[in-house]
DNA sequence: CCTTCTAAAACGAATGCTCGTTCTTTTATT
DNA sequence: AATAAAAGAACGAGCATTCGTTTTAGAAGG
C-alpha cells in the first residue's frame, strides 16, 4: 500500500486541459457553441471522448471556461487602461481600448466568441450572473477613468462619473458590433467621431 | 376540369404564418435559437408538423423571418428620428433612441432577440449580409441625423458625419447590452453621461 | 340553397441521424 | 503491482424533416 502513485505531472494536466480549451475555442469560432459537438472538439484536439470528459463534465463546462478566458483578457486590459499614470486623458484611453477592440475582430479575435456568449448567457442564469458581475467591473473600471479624467479638469465639475463611465464603457461594445457585423468604421475614425462630440457646442435643453 | 379551387383566404393564410411567427418568437425569446426544438415552436402554435412545415421550410427559414422583423422594427423608429421636423437636436434624437432601445429591454422586447441574432450571424452568411446591409441602413441614418446638427451648428463645421453617425449609432447597443447583461443604468443616467461628454472641454492631443 | 367534388391545408406517425454522456476496457506510469 | 489516465464502443434521447393520409373549405352544378 506503499505509494505506486502513477499521476502525472501537474505541468502535463494543466497542459491537456488547454489543449482542450484550445480545440474547443477554434471550433466554437468556426462553429458556434450549440452547432459544434462534443465530437468535433474531440476531433479538434486529437484526443478520446474519455480523455475530454475527464477535464471537463459537460460540454457547458467547456463553454463557462471558454466565456471565463475571453472575460479575463478584456479585462486585463482595461485594468491597465485606469492603472495608467499619469491618468490618461479619455481619449487617449479611448484610442487604447478601441484598438484593443480592432485586434479582436475577425475570425481569431475574441469578439466573435464575446457575441455567442452573450446569447448564451440569455439562456444560462449561471453564466449571466458572471457576465453580470464581470461587465460591472468593466463599468467601474470606465468610471474610475472618468473620475480621474474629471479631476484632471477634463470633465466638468458637476459630471455624474458613473454615467459617463457607462458611456465611455458603451463605446467600446457599440464600435466592436459594428466592426463586427457590418464592417464599420475602424479604430480611428470613430474616435475621431467621439472628438468631433466632444468638440460640439453644448447641448440642446 | 374546370377548377374546384378549395383556396383559403389569403388572410387566413397570413394569420396562420403569423401565428407560427409569434410562437417561434416566444419560444426563441425562453430558450434561444438552438435550444428550441420545431417540436416546441409546433406545440406552441397549437399546430401539427405538417402545417407548420408549409409555412416555412425549415427552422433556419423561421430564424431568419424573425431576424427580419426584429431589424425592421428597429429601422422604422430610426427612420422616424431623422424624417423628424424640424430636425431633432443630438440629445434629443438619443434620448428617444434609448428609451426605444430601454422599451425593448426584458424578456419580452427584442433586444434579447438582437442578440441572438447577432450570434447566429457569424455562422450563417446570408444571414450576415442580410444584417450588414441593415446595420449599414441604421448607420446612415444616424450620419443623416449628424449632418443635420451640424448644418445646424451643433457639430463643428470640420467634423466627420459619417465617423459621428457611427458614434451615434454605437451608443445605442452599447447602452442597450450593459442594460440586459449588466442592468446597468437607465437611459436618462445614459443621456446624462453622453451629455457631460458633450459639455467636457476640449480635447487632448 | 344544397349537394358534390377536388385540391389545398392540416395532420401525425415514421425515419434516420446525431447528440451528449456513460462505462467498461486498455495503456502508461511509478 | 497498483492505480491514474486515456481510449472508444455503446446507449438512449431527441432532433429536423419527410411523406402518406385525413380533413376541410369553397367552387360547380343542380
Amino acid at each position: 500500500m506503499l505509494c505506486a502513485v502513477p499521476r502525472v505531472s501537474d505541468e502535463h494536466l494543466a497542459a491537456r486541459r488547454q489543449q482542450i480549451l484550445d480545440a474547443a475555442r477554434r471550433c466554437f469560432l468556426r462553429n458556434g457553441f450549440h452547432a459544434t459537438s462534443m465530437q468535433d472538439v474531440i476531433a479538434e484536439a486529437g484526443l478520446s471522448v474519455g480523455a475530454v470528459y475527464r477535464y471537463f463534465g459537460s460540454k457547458q463546462e467547456l463553454v463557462t471556461s471558454i466565456a471565463e478566458s475571453v472575460l479575463d483578457g478584456a479585462d486585463q486590459l482595461f485594468a491597465t487602461l485606469v492603472a495608467e499614470e499619469p491618468p490618461l486623458p479619455l481619449v487617449e484611453a479611448l484610442d487604447r481600448a478601441l484598438e484593443f477592440a480592432e485586434s479582436q475582430t475577425g475570425p481569431d479575435g475574441v469578439l466573435p466568441l464575446a457575441i455567442q456568449v452573450w446569447a448564451e448567457s440569455l439562456r444560462d442564469p449561471a453564466l449571466a450572473e458572471f457576465i453580470g458581475r464581470m461587465y460591472a467591473r468593466f463599468r467601474s473600471r470606465f468610471v474610475a477613468l472618468a473620475r480621474r479624467a474629471q479631476q484632471a479638469g477634463e470633465l466638468p465639475a458637476d459630471a455624474d462619473v458613473e454615467a459617463v463611465g457607462a458611456v465611455l464603457f458603451g463605446l467600446i461594445p457599440g464600435f466592436a458590433l459594428q466592426r463586427v457585423l457590418v464592417a464599420g468604421p475602424g479604430p480611428k475614425t470613430y474616435l475621431d467621431g467621439v472628438r468631433a462630440l466632444l468638440a460640439s457646442k453644448g447641448v440642446g435643453k
